[in-house]
RNA sequence: GCCGCGGUGGUGGAAUUGGUAGACACGCUGGUCUUAGGAACCAGUGCCUUAUGGCGUGAAGGUUCGAGUCCUUUCCGCGGCACCA
């Protein structure tokens, strides 16, 4: 009987479902492990089969460890709120949370198709209200830390979207989402202050087992760099000018300031003459579009203000232009130009003819413009002759000494903008009283969305929500005063902050957890994702419980302990997979026609995890074969366990063999290494497909080590071979040391470094012997003819290296 | 431009971290079986060459008894950031 994945496949997914076999307990006397994945945003499409793959990853693991004897946390939940569902509304009219509840039905029988086991009594969804409560119960403790604030800021928004969008929802000046135009405007928003966590978020990084290249890409986002404010007198004007400058040690040379168009003095420092041209100048940055700064990034224009600023080293009058290159967003907003040491300043200054003067001394053979090199000092007084780092901390001592500045740190991380103009979000629990906003009471909360008619943003940049006049005014009935509610709602990241802690806890009504259990499962120990998350969700999540630990409602500094990120699966044409290049493989197909368990070895079978690869149906169907192969076997014709496993004493090689495929797969799986994995299957398989019987104690701790990657089938032989006890918590079987080194070995033997031969030797054959079977080997004794040896390099085990000379 | 990652057969990828390069699989070739196709099974498959032998991990150098692995230079690809002072 050929293997029936989809007979078998369903009837081990009921069981487990109706068995609550992965259901989870809490405080029980085990080491826990909590694994989780970066839950879905359910998609009207559906998944594609690139979209499983972390899932399988953490499949894997998750069932491992509960062989392994943990306590093992490993669930699954919804990201619902957003933008698809709310754009389906705006077409069709249907309620956000009517599509929501279909993606997630779809989603969900897709994810359980797969036989994954998580324990689905913890299932989250961010559009319940149970759940947005607590998501705006965290707003409120955010607030009331001083850390939301509204702000008057210029927002990045796109005119087709009808929305405002975060920094980094803007890719090269159009929205991530559909690649529209984006225009700076200013608007009224609510702000996260995570500029305060900057520091936290920076150091942080040093505590977790994370890919280097995303605590690199988070380091240079959250961008801390060390330099001092200078102060520059402004004598029209009787006022200082603060400038931040990383080279203070350049300040010899700086001939000139510029400071962003935006800068709030320079009303003040214009002057008659100039007001024309600065005016227009202004007029014209102010309109840019971000993609028309960065289209015109190439040619750096300025406007001179006609005022002067003094240099504090040397008192010397320096003029003060204005450029948008300077932007007011970093630092001041005012740099002090040092034409001699930077690109951009010599660019400029060689336009507009402005004075360049250098200060390092550059190298004998440089010939450019700006020298950026290192250096002794030249044309700096009491610099002379130090570089850069011993100059860098003389100027800034002298500017402290002699009170002209101080040194500070400067961040690019940016406060986050946290309001959207839309309706499907959670609304912000806030109201507003006589202009002033207030928080919402606890017990007021949830506070839900009201039914709308029109799901389109209101145009002006203001959300649907205010155009719902009895929703909008709240009357205190205390005072008689009509308060209004905020009409603006949170982004798609708020409910992501956190949920990976509800999962804890997921139906508690008094709590946003118990922190008792908090404190039994968290960290999460791995986290496994998509590296399209590397600055949004990873850095939102991990600043939210950095405030969470500073209030004392959670235990640990950080969230996740280690991260991985998986790679892409491409299509088979090796370019992304996508609708338009109609190279979408669908699971629902694969699944139907393969079966589950050969995605899943197939998926971990195609290379190492985080690395981008094709897929290939070719390959699937080898996978697929090898079940096949592996299930023909150990099962008959009549579908009853093969008369061939028996109860015997297996012979060495199989013995060596089984215990070399224990090792390996241990070893793999905890360094993350799935497709060797499938490899030691299948090498194993094809080692006691050539046996005429083997013992069916080897075949049960095969089936315990195949269970992780192939549940399905493990269990229906699990089930064939007799067993009657729940394979899912059988204990992980040991190798042994013994077994795991073959006893007969073979040697290569080199003749200067070049493979010449090989002999075979026994495990435990002396240094000495293994040279005098190498010496009496045919093709080397020809290879030593007339020459002289010089060493014999013998690793023990490994490899024999005689050098000779002619 | 800056930061990070990577380049191994026709293809996806292995290589105990300095010790037989190409495990395992796909593809291809030949065979067995079959009316035929498919499936299954057996054998072969880095390149050049007649067996012998030589060459081979993007390229060029270096360290070493020995380098895919370490060092230097260089080329190419991918991801991220981008006037951040």
């Amino acid at each position: 009987m050929t293997y029936n994945h989809k007979f078998i496949e369903k009837k081990w997914q009921k069981y487990w479902d109706e068995n609550e076999i992965f259901k989870t307990d809490d405080f029980i006397d085990k080491p826990k492990y909590y694994i989780l994945d970066m839950y879905p945003y359910p998609s009207g499409s559906g998944l594609h089969v690139g979209h499983p793959l972390g899932y399988i990853a953490t499949d894997i693991l998750a069932r491992y460890k509960r062989h392994q004897g943990y306590n093992v946390l490993h669930p699954m939940g919804w990201d619902a709120f957003g933008l698809p569902a709310e754009q389906y509304a705006i077409k069709t009219g249907t309620h956000p949370s009517i599509t929501t509840k279909e993606n997630i039905s779809n989603f969900k029988r897709q994810i359980k198709m797969l036989g994954f086991s998580y324990d689905w009594t913890r299932e989250i969804n961010t559009t319940d209200p149970g759940y947005v409560k607590w998501t705006q119960w965290i707003f409120i403790q955010l607030y009331n830390k001083g850390l939301a604030y509204e702000a008057e800021v210029p927002v990045n928004w796109c005119p087709e979207l009808k929305a405002v969008l975060a920094n980094e929802e803007v890719i090269d000046g159009k929205s991530d989402i559909g690649g529209h135009p984006v225009l700076r405007v200013p608007m009224r928003q609510w702000m996260l202050r995570i500029t305060n966590y900057a520091e936290s978020l920076l150091s942080g990084l040093d505590d977790v087992d994370w890919p280097h290249s995303i605590k690199e890409l988070q380091r240079n986002w959250i961008g801390r760099s060390e330099g001092t404010k200078v102060l520059f007198e402004l004598p029209s004007i009787s006022k200082h000018l603060e400038v931040f400058t990383t080279r203070q040690d350049t300040l010899f040379g700086a001939t000139y300031i510029v400071i962003a168009p935006e800068h709030p003095l320079v009303e003040d420092l214009l002057i008659e003459d100039q007001k024309t041209l600065v005016k227009n100048y202004i007029e014209e940055a102010s309109k840019k579009s971000d993609l028309d700064r960065i289209e015109l990034n190439k040619e750096k224009n300025g406007v001179f203000l006609g005022s002067y600023a003094i240099n504090p080293v040397n008192g010397k009058e320096i003029p003060i232009w204005i450029s948008d290159y300077v932007i007011m967003g970093y630092g001041t907003g005012a740099i002090m130009a040092v034409p001699g040491e930077d690109e951009r300043d010599w660019e400029f200054a060689t336009k507009y003819d402005l004075p360049i003067i250098r200060t390092v001394e550059p190298s004998k053979d440089f010939s450019g413009g700006a020298y950026t090199g290192d250096g002794p000092a030249i044309n700096s007084e009491f610099l002379n002759g130090l570089y850069i780092d011993e100059a860098k901390e003389k100027m800034a001592s002298w500017l402290e000494d002699n009170k002209k500045g101080e040194r500070t740190v400067q961040y690019k991380l940016r406060d986050w903008l946290f309001s959207r103009q839309r309706y499907w979000g959670e609304p912000i629990p806030i109201i507003h009283k006589d202009g002033k906003p207030q928080v919402l009471k606890e017990s007021d909360l949830p506070l839900e969305l009201p039914d709308v008619e029109k799901y389109e943003p209101s145009g002006t940049g203001e959300s649907p929500l205010s155009n719902i006049k009895n929703w909008v005014e709240v009357k205190d009935d205390s005072d008689n005063i009509i308060a209004l509610r905020e009409t603006n709602t949170m982004p798609q990241w708020a409910g992501s902050c956190w949920y990976y802690l509800r999962y804890l806890d997921p139906s508690n009504d008094e709590k946003a957890w118990d922190s008792e259990k908090e404190k039994y499962w968290m960290p999460v120990d791995l986290y496994i994702g998509g590296a399209e998350h590397a600055v949004l969700h990873l850095l939102y999540s991990r600043f939210w419980h950095h405030v969470l630990f500073d209030l004392g409602l959670v235990s640990t500094k950080e969230p996740f302990k280690k991260l991985f990120n998986q790679g892409m699966i491409l299509g088979q044409d090796g370019s992304k997979m996508s609708k338009s290049r109609g190279n979408v493989i669908n699971p629902d197909e694969t699944v139907e026609t393969y079966g589950s368990d050969s995605m899943r070895i197939y998926e971990m079978f195609m290379g190492p995890l985080d690395k981008a690869k094709p897929w290939s149906t070719t390959g699937l169907q080898g996978c697929s074969r090898f079940i096949k192969k592996l299930w023909s076997v150990l099962v008959d014709d009549e579908g009853v366990l093969s008369s061939n496993v028996i109860e015997k004493k297996d012979d060495k090689e199989t013995l060596q063999a089984l215990n070399m495929m224990i090792k390996k797969i241990s070893d793999n799986l905890d360094q993350i290494q799935f497709n060797t994995c499938v490899s030691e299957f299948m090498i194993f398989t094809n080692h006691i497909q050539k046996l005429e019987s083997i013992n069916i104690d080897t075949i049960r701790s095969f089936i315990i080590i195949m269970n992780p990657f192939m549940p399905h089938l493990a269990q229906e032989l699990w089930e064939l071979i007799g067993e009657t006890n729940e394979l899912t918590y059988q204990a992980w079987p040991d190798y042994d040391k013994d077994l795991v080194i073959s006893d007969e070995i073979v040697i290569p033997i080199q003749i200067n470094g070049k493979r010449r031969s090989e002999i075979h030797i026994s495990a435990n054959e002396s240094e000495s012997e293994v040279i005098a079977k190498a010496k009496s080997d045919d093709k080397i004794v020809s290879y030593l003819k007339n020459t002289t040896i010089i060493k014999e390099i013998y690793i023990k085990g490994k490899i024999l290296n005689i050098v000779i000379k002619q």
